[in-house]
DNA sequence: GTCTATACCCGGATAGAC
DNA sequence: GTCTATCCGGGTATAGAC
């Protein structure tokens, strides 16, 4: 899958990368991209297929961004879901045109290098324990905190941070599913 | 703000929310409804000042309708928060495209109808006990679910449902939020 | 590896006649 | 309230010369 780039192709992605997150998705042409390179469109498609190949190169780097940024803060004594949802939090909204094409369509899994989602993946089915059910609702939780943050969902000036607070306690007090009611377990 | 429709205005919006629903956000351009409704697209503007005006209307029924299906069943002796998140999942599944024009850019708020916002957000505000932040997170894990299975971000043919009761779970076990670490509060 | 030229398609929106 | 004609912009991509 995954052919691998030149080094030209990598530049002309990392320029492209600039492009998307300093102007948004829209802005993502490949005349602007030429322009930003100063060559011109046709010229793009010596180094790249098409466009969905330079927007997949772009994901890819982005996933390997994000899974670095986790694997740099694992193990440093921080509770785990905690530092988790600061860490993606942060990735998200420092990089908010570039998390939306990471996370707007199916993933182009075909043009994707083996095994990226699983090592992005990782770091969170840690910090849950090991319940891929948990770290799934864990992830939708944090992925629809930054989607409403991204899309000023929520009220206006307020601050997000009891709602994460609200969801990291969640995901966290419990040790497995409750048959029913507010049996909550003591730790002992 | 949301100046009322026309009787022929409401109907070109029906008729673009059918366009959407059945052939994606792509289509819905404002030459592909003029064919829909037998007319030419530059007609289309004796009767809505743009395009925006038209998506926001068609957001504006999405609401109206989302909002409707939360009232049809509150109260109905189910559990809550299980009901809001099967009547919120089945709402954005039946109508994927609708959904995401609601909820992939900021609200055009000034576009809409007042306190419709707010009549959408009432049911899951009621299931978690009124505490607006908990709230919030519920929500944002109900909307990253959908758009995980939306965007097949979910491993592909993996039933959704354990990691929805996880997240219903989470967010009906705790009576409040703790301090730092699992000491539930007990209902008294 | 870059260029020019071009094919082909699409979009939102306005003016003015009827 | 509909039409025609049009403006003006944009996009992906290919062919072939240099």
């Amino acid at each position: 899958m995954a052919k691998p780039l030149t080094p030209r192709a990598r530049q002309i992605v990392a320029v492209a990368r600039e492009l998307l997150e300093e102007e948004g998705a829209e802005a993502l042409t490949m005349r602007r991209l030429g322009e930003r390179l100063g060559i011109r469109a046709a010229s793009l498609y010596k180094h790249l297929p098409n466009k969905a190949a330079l927007e997949a190169a772009i994901i890819a780097v982005g996933f390997e961004d994000a899974a670095a940024a986790f694997e740099a803060v694992t193990g440093n004594g921080t509770e785990p879901l905690d530092t988790f949802a600061r860490v993606y939090r942060a990735f998200a909204l420092a990089h908010p045109h570039l998390y939306r094409l990471m996370t707007d369509q199916p993933l182009p899994r075909d043009l994707l290098p083996e095994g990226l989602e699983q090592r992005a993946a990782a770091p969170l089915l840690q910090a849950v324990g090991g319940d891929p059910a948990r770290a799934r609702a864990a992830f939708a939780f944090a992925h629809g905190m930054v989607m409403l943050e991204l899309t000023q969902r929520l009220p206006p000036g307020e601050d997000p941070w009891p709602a994460w607070r609200e969801g990291i306690a969640a995901f966290r007090a419990r040790a497995t599913t409750p048959g029913q009611r507010a049996t909550a377990k003591h730790p002992h």
